[in-house]
Parts: structure tokens; sequence; C-alpha cells
DNA sequence: TATACTGAAGACGAAATTTGTCCGATTGCC
DNA sequence: GGCAATCGGACAAATTTCGTCTTCAGTATA
């Protein structure tokens, strides 16, 4: 019951790409280093990315990654299941027409609502606002007590 | 990102237990039988279950498990908890103090609230609930779609 | 054209987690 | 005491996560 690293790396990297200038190329190697992320895995994260239209790749020498819409247009949601895959909490919710819950698909509709509410979180928050939050966070400054009450409250915080 | 075999099966042990007249004992062989789970299984995640208080257990002959606490007073997301851990999506919100991640916790707080997102509806759903609503669709007949609108709307299922 | 630099794609593998199984110890009723 | 049940931990198979490596393909520049 976790984000995989491959979705919060995937998460990271596209913030990288989106503090650039606009259509400034950045290549794999540095958004690693910078984001200590191992460069080969974040290589294969990317080409996710890049088959969903998230990002453009370009090759060659002074190639690079470039996101391909306004930060403002690409939401956490897409990110995270161009990633990891749609967010399913369980089996008969994916695809399988017959649900083999033998406790009555109860279960099923409880797991989908759950599910709806967490997407939905998601789903509303776009890169661009990450950015902000975070921008906002470091003027804070970076000492004080890093988890608490920092955004429990969307509604406030917007 | 998935809700474990072992959270959906104490779930399922535990309506079954729900089900029967208040006070009476269920044996593991009985619910692992009727619910299709694997025995062994089964009895180690009743012990979380016993652990954290939300069913009794009586040994020796003519011994089981019994509900410790109404069906109404106990919630999903107790059941949960006690069997995968608290709900937690990033590593940062665990317990360890300082935060390691890069990007600033902008994340974290992400995390932290569509984390909450799921877990308010896991809590707000009591045992009762998913008995009422598993009744509820086989009075509607077994056939009929499996999955759709069932219980999108807790409002109005209430 | 040759070469260096970049991503693309997939095979491979180590580590962690999930999903169980097994068995002896313990407890309590008869 | 004997039987019937849970308790608790060791063990193991399967799956998923996390990451590396190698080979290929496309592009810019000399």
């Amino acid at each position: 019951m976790q984000i995989t690293r491959a979705g919060e790396y995937g998460i990271m990297g596209l913030i990288h790409l989106a503090r650039r200038a606009p259509g400034q190329v950045a290549m794999i190697e540095e958004v690693s280093h910078s984001e200590h992320i191992p460069k080969s895995f974040l290589a294969k994260i990317f080409q996710h990315l890049v088959k969903v239209g998230l990002v453009r790749s370009v090759r060659g020498a002074g190639g690079g990654f470039v996101l391909a819409r306004d930060p403002t247009q690409i939401t956490v949601l897409e990110i995270i299941e161009a990633i990891e895959g749609k967010i399913v909490f369980q089996r008969c919710l994916q695809d399988e027409p017959e649900c083999e819950h033998f406790g009555g698909c109860a279960l099923c509709g409880l797991f989908e609502q759950a599910q709806d509410g967490m997407r939905e979180v998601f789903m509303r928050t776009t890169l661009k606002d990450l950015i902000e939050r975070q921008d906002r966070m470091e003027a804070k400054g970076p000492t004080s007590s890093p988890i608490t009450n920092v955004a429990t409250l969307p509604e406030a915080a917007k």
C-alpha cells in the first residue's frame, strides 16, 4: 500500500523538467544526478512518460527530454498512472468481467470508493501546484518541522 | 498500490463472524472453508485482529473466535491497519523525523492528503455497513452487473 | 561520411514483499 | 490426562519492486 519509488522518481523528474525554461531540454544524466535518482532506472521511467505523451524526447547529441505540455496541464494522476498503471485496489475492479469475490462485491464497492477518493486528490493537483508548494515551503525555512500541518487542508493552502 | 489479500481476507473473516449470533464462536476451520481462505493463513491474520482487540479468541476444545465489539463499532480502517500496518504512502510520512525527499516535502504533503482521503472512506465504513451493502446486493440478484454504481454515493446509501 | 552523443527497448538479476505452509508449544474444556 | 483448539515463529514459494546492462536507433557536428 505505497506509491512505488518509480512513481515518486517520475514526479520528481517531471518537476525538474518543469523548472527549466519552456522548451529547454534536460538530459537524463542531469536530472538523475540532481535529483539523486539512479540513471538507468530514471531512463526507463521516462520512457513510460514519453509513450503517454507527457514528455517529448530528443535523441542524438544535444538531446534530452522536454515537457510536452504546460505544467498547469499535467496532473499528478497522469504521471502516476503512466508509470504504475491504473490505480486499482482490487483485482475484481481491474478488468475481468466477473468478480471473484466470495463475500459478494460489497468489498469492491468500498474499495472503489476509497480509490476514487485518492485519485481525486491526484487528479486535481498539477505539476505547477507541486512546484508552488515546494517554493512556498522552501521560503518558510528548511529547518522547520518537516512534516506537520503542511497540506492537510487543501482549501486553506490554495 | 493494492490492498493485500491478507487485508481482504481479514475483512471477509470478520464479516463472517459478524453474521453469527452475538457471542457465538466460530472456528478457523469453518470461516476458512466457507470464505475460501487458506486455513493457516487466516489463522495468522486473526492473530493480528486478536492482538488489536477486534476479536477475542477462545482456546481449548469448543473454542474459536468471537467479535469483541458490535459490528457497528468496528471500522474497516481498524481492520486493515491491524493487518497491514498503518496506511502510509511514503517513507517520510512513516516515523523518521527527518524527511529524505530531495524534491522538498511537497510530495509528502500531497501523499498525505491522498492517503487521508482514502483512510476517511475506510474510517466511516463499519462492518455493519458492509454486511448491509452485501445483503442489498444479494437481494437485487447476483447476475446483474457486478461492479457498477454500487456505492459511489455514500450518503445515498446510508 | 565518421564519430560521438543521446535516448529506446528489452533481457537480466538482486532484493524485498506477499502469500502462504508447517510444526511444536500452549491453553483450556471434558 | 487427553483432546481440541489457538499461538507463535520458522520456513518457503511466488510475485513485485528496484535497478543494471547491453544492444540498437536517431541526430548533430567535424
